[in-house]
DNA sequence: ATCGGCTGATTAATCGTTTAATCATGCGAT
DNA sequence: ATCGCATGATTAAACGATTAATCAGCCGAT
């Protein structure tokens, strides 16, 4: 675009200096004065100036800006990623391009190719089940799973799992089913094996995936919830909030109420989980935390890198790669009912407590 | 970023010929023999040459990059809404920057100036109630809704309200309750005109505001559609798939069975409404049509306009500038009870159908 | 008195592409 | 034989910033 503001050169002749004077000026680095300084910072804001960045880029290699790759960008999550990347991106002055690969492999290397050939300076990536980062040419932060090799930073989804198990076992529950979607997936492999963990002695969980049943009895089908309930089981942990909203409809659907007679529980406080009735009890990820790491560590690793080597694409570090989840305690989750491994079939619902929620 | 490939003399030293030469060739502009053109662009190929986009924009004025402004990040159909305006973005050669405003007027503003700064030929926004879109140096594309003044391209709102309206009609529904959250969003206030366009005579509607009624109740608090089931309402016809999902959870606490006792219904189909029981019958918008539209719309403006005039920011105007929303009909909605314009309390669930679901 | 070193500024080259202006050449028309 | 013209290519300037190299003073030390 052709910018209104006026270019370096202008503010130069105004003050009767040289262009590199005022380059200097404006990025501390050469040998000004400092009364000078203050003259030329006072009209360059004065005359509202802002650098081209196509002009800069051309000669410092550098356009200051961060690629965003989510490979599953209809995942709920991602107006909190993305919302935190761009946060973060910003306040170190730099721009979020987003790409998109609707889930396809190939569909999304070229999408990363295509934030390459408009030379970011860095990538953000948050892979989707175990992705492999190919060799591209700039400082990569892969946001995954702690458990995962080459993870920049990501939430501890393990003690996010431990979180909700120790609530869920606090509250009495002994017989708890994990519903998960994919267990090719490390996050969901991280809070499965996290919640698992906590549930020792006298105790039983089980884990349904969701994929694989859909392929077999069709896509949206009935989780078969009922049954569960009717097998003793007393609380559903989900790996997501939006397996946790699927379980609650279909338990309420079968007249189970939640949380008197099943407690369910998700994972990411996704926008609805505060609205819905019963609110939802879920683990949140510190996505702003996260955000802030993975790019502190990508602007670190630019600055550090000579603009002008091959450099390969290895994922950077940052010195914390772990962020802790937090519970969030609602209404969905309570203690199981009193003295029933419950053997009969679907009951109807009965006394409905109203009310209930909190602001 | 310093990126690895040849640059234009490079190829150009290859063949012996001329730098400018070789830019003519590829971009068919000059005058080039079809032999040479056909040479330059058989080794530019080769070598996999990508054009420095910063050398480009630097001299072109143009850095083909779009700007993506949605006011409310958090909304849960930005991902649909992101996803597709960066196909239509990156299938006509540009990248997508997006700024977030979370929520915040002044926020946004700089937020919007921001992508100003780096250059980018065009925006999109989405405004959100009524934001005024300030004077940028730049196309705007504006997507909102076809009442509103300004507007470049947007789904048809009024008419997937009518759709909805007169699918419940069918069923047989005479008194519906409207629930939206703000009614001073256009969008809003253009789906539930539609729907209230359709109940004439005979019919009653009525409109229930989130917003003003969480001011005094709380964040969260209950709708009290029980209440208004046992008012004689028969449907609920939500204004967005969220507060769809928060009616469903409430009426089915109350032991509400939905859809035998009640209907509810949705717009725009988001993510979790095919997953839920039941699943949620709803009116969905053509995103990709509307990205495709006013990415065009955005591009043509831009190739026009003149890039070292001063240009104001009015925004853009499309040929097509409505786009028909669909309806998805699922369960939530079905006839209403056959006799009985309940007046009791609220009722036990009972007769429990299982199944019903469709891939 | 002269030289070395420091300070504060300038010069000029450079990044990679586009494009207006120029130039060389061959061919048909006068 | 010469002029005009179309064709195919080259030259060179420009976009806006950064930065290495250079330069003019000036002060203190030998």
């Amino acid at each position: 675009m052709a910018r209104s503001g006026p270019k370096l050169t202008r503010i130069a002749r105004t003050l009767g200096v040289s262009a590199a004077t005022v380059s200097n000026a404006l990025s501390g680095k050469g040998r000004v004065s400092a009364e000078m300084v203050e003259k030329i910072r006072a009209t360059a804001a004065e005359l509202g100036y802002v650098p081209s960045q196509a002009g800069r880029a051309l000669r410092t290699g550098r356009t200051g800006v961060l690629g965003l790759v989510l490979p599953d960008i209809a995942n709920p999550l991602f107006p909190q990623i993305a919302q935190a990347i761009e946060l973060a991106a910003s306040s170190s002055g730099y721009g979020v391009l987003i790409a998109d690969s609707r889930g396809d492999v190939s569909t999304q290397t070229k999408a990363i190719e295509r934030l390459i050939d408009r030379d970011v300076d860095g990538l953000v990536i948050v892979p989707r089940r175990g992705t492999r980062i190919a060799d591209v040419g700039c400082p990569v932060a892969v946001i995954d799973t702690p458990s995962t090799p080459g993870n920049t930073v990501a939430a501890d989804h393990w003690g996010g799992g431990r979180q909700i198990a120790e609530h869920l076992k606090a509250l009495g529950h002994r017989r708890v089913l994990i519903i998960g979607n994919n267990p090719a997936s490390n996050v969901q492999n991280d809070r499965a094996g996290g919640i698992r963990s906590v549930f020792g002695e006298g105790t039983h969980t089980d884990t349904l995936w969701i994929e694989p049943l859909e392929k077999v009895a069709g896509k949206g089908c009935p989780l078969g919830l009922a049954d569960m309930v009717a097998e003793g089981y007393t609380a559903f942990a989900c790996i997501s909030d939006l397996h946790a909203l699927r379980a609650l409809t279909e338990l309420q659907r079968a007249g189970i109420n939640v949380p008197e007679k099943a407690s369910v529980t998700g994972f990411d406080d996704l926008i609805w989980s505060p609205v819905i009735t019963p609110a939802l009890t879920t683990a949140r990820m510190d996505m702003t935390e996260i955000a802030a790491i993975a790019v502190a560590a990508l602007v670190k690793a630019i600055s550090e890198r000579d603009p002008s080597d091959p450099a390969i694409g290895a994922p950077v570090t940052a010195e914390t790669s772990k962020v802790p989840m937090h519970l969030v305690i609602r209404q969905s989750a309570a203690a199981p009912p009193a003295f029933q491994p419950v053997h009969t079939t679907v009951t109807a619902a009965t006394s409905v407590t109203e009310g209930g929620h909190q602001p």
